[in-house]
DNA sequence: AATGAATGAGACTTCATTCAT
DNA sequence: GATGAATGAAGTCTCATTCAT
């Protein structure tokens, strides 16, 4: 992960990767067959990962608001706990080296952030707009505010978090 | 453009730009000195564009909400108009190939809405946040909006502009 | 055999060999130290098998015309009867990864045939040529023979030997 | 063609053919697209170099034996002028990289020789059996004919031409 | 004795770049 | 100035062989 996004993914041979992997070249190519395959299984790897840092990071709160900006800060902070995630997502969320059999199944992580906004619009505290519209609104303030938090000093960071929940909250709230 | 976003910068051989391009490979060596300037020129050439494309559509208007949310509409239309544009950014806007020099220059098209934001923030009608925390908000959602749309049937689009417009302008108003 | 034939040599990796053989890998290299080795046994084993049913095959008879002509049709027979062997045969027969050493093992069979011949030439039946002038003739017409008889319906195949045998008892006989 | 039939198709990488040929590998790659295609592409070669032979070294002469065993003559001569085609040939022949499309073009050659034994047939000084049995006959004979001629002294050869056509003859004549 | 994961040399092929025409 | 054939470094992937289990 590190060396593909350092570098790039076409600037990174296989031979780089077995060998920062302490391993031999073959060794990859009897776990995946393409190094392709590789880079999806990477994907669907730290989805998994982030499904875990969520679940963890979030819990049943009273108010639903606090519950949504929870999850939103779970995600923020799990691409900046784990930068070289991001850089790999960053890159290759939208590169064609990435099936869209990879993408589907890595979407499954989003259900209980789903279920939250389709309760909030049910109360009415968010606004009643299709859910396809708030995700991909969701999705575009967390990774353009994810790669700018890590593109600033580590100890400047901190002060932004409640601007952004704020803008997020606002462009949602009914 | 088109073969650089469709298959991809790395499975386009200078020898396939020629042909499209109805030329000689060496041809396009007299002009630029590497692929990597090649595509770093087109780069600075969309923006050129966009910046042209953004100028004539927008319009000195009373209010400045609504001359916002003209230039929010102009930069929506205009990726949505040259959809490889579009995909060319998407593609390599985070990519190490476009030099960071380059990426500077490509900044100058955001002035005249970081002065209407700082306007906005005089007059107390835009939130009071940094600048950069700002821009890249808008950028994270006007990347996945145009994402989306061009993901949808033509027809379906015009529905959800407003929606979109609404939620950005309720983030960013005080 | 099967696979080194359909396949080619090339095209047949151990790895399949051992999966086709219901064994492991490491287990082949217990018994041929190379796979080439494997090959040149394989290559001995079907001429013992061919020794075998020639044997088999091949009675005592009166006249000596019967009795070479029984000897053709035998070699004919076994090859028919195998097809992987002969495949096998055609297409290494001529290549370096069988060495001279298991060529020259492989060339004992033809003891008895040699034999007849020189009895026939003795007695004025079969022309005075040079044994490996007939014996390249012969191998020649045979190979050629079986070829074509494998690449025609089975139903087919009777009513060509007749036709062969006379052509070489012709060419061979005084 | 040296190095192939020398080393063996498979012990002859592409870097030591450019290298003979002294020209780079990429140069090979601009005018064949495969070494798969680079080798059909020599075999057509050699059946186009021996149709020209063949050519030249056949007249029209008084009686269809000798005008048949000219033929043959010249089958063998160029093969053994050029024992670099025949060894190419001979292992190649056969095998799965030679294209069935290859091999079609290249049996054009032959209808001279079919022609001629086709008058023979009606004329009743050749056998009546089907051309394909006569054809593969003919073309045993010839292979194992060759092989052995190259495997032996040049000064030895003579000897053996007429033997060897004294069989095909016998073999064919009613 | 059997196994098969690990290994890395080496195969084929691509393609950015050059330069003689 | 335009061209595109030539080039070879470098990439991906294969597979014969080893050896710890």
């Amino acid at each position: 992960m590190k060396l593909l996004t350092e570098k790039g993914v076409q600037a990174t041979p296989m031979s780089a990767i077995a060998k920062a992997a302490g391993t031999g070249m073959g060794t990859i190519y009897n776990y995946f067959a393409t190094k392709e395959e590789l880079i999806n299984a990477i994907y669907l790897y730290i989805k998994s990962l982030e499904i875990q840092f969520i679940t963890q990071r979030t819990h049943d709160e009273s108010s639903l608001k606090i519950k949504f900006l929870e999850y939103y800060k779970a995600f923020v902070d799990f691409n900046i706990h784990y930068p070289e995630c991001f850089a790999f997502m960053d890159q290759l969320q939208n590169s064609p080296i990435i099936s869209e059999c990879t993408k589907d199944e890595g979407k499954t992580e989003f259900l209980p952030v789903l279920e939250l906004i389709r309760k909030g619009q049910e109360d009415g505290i968010i606004k009643k707009m299709s859910m396809d519209a708030i995700l991909q609104f969701l999705a575009g303030t967390l990774t353009t505010y994810v790669r700018w938090m890590l593109s600033i000093e580590e100890n400047d960071r901190d002060q932004y978090l409640d601007q952004q929940m704020r803008m997020v909250w606002d462009a949602l709230k009914e």
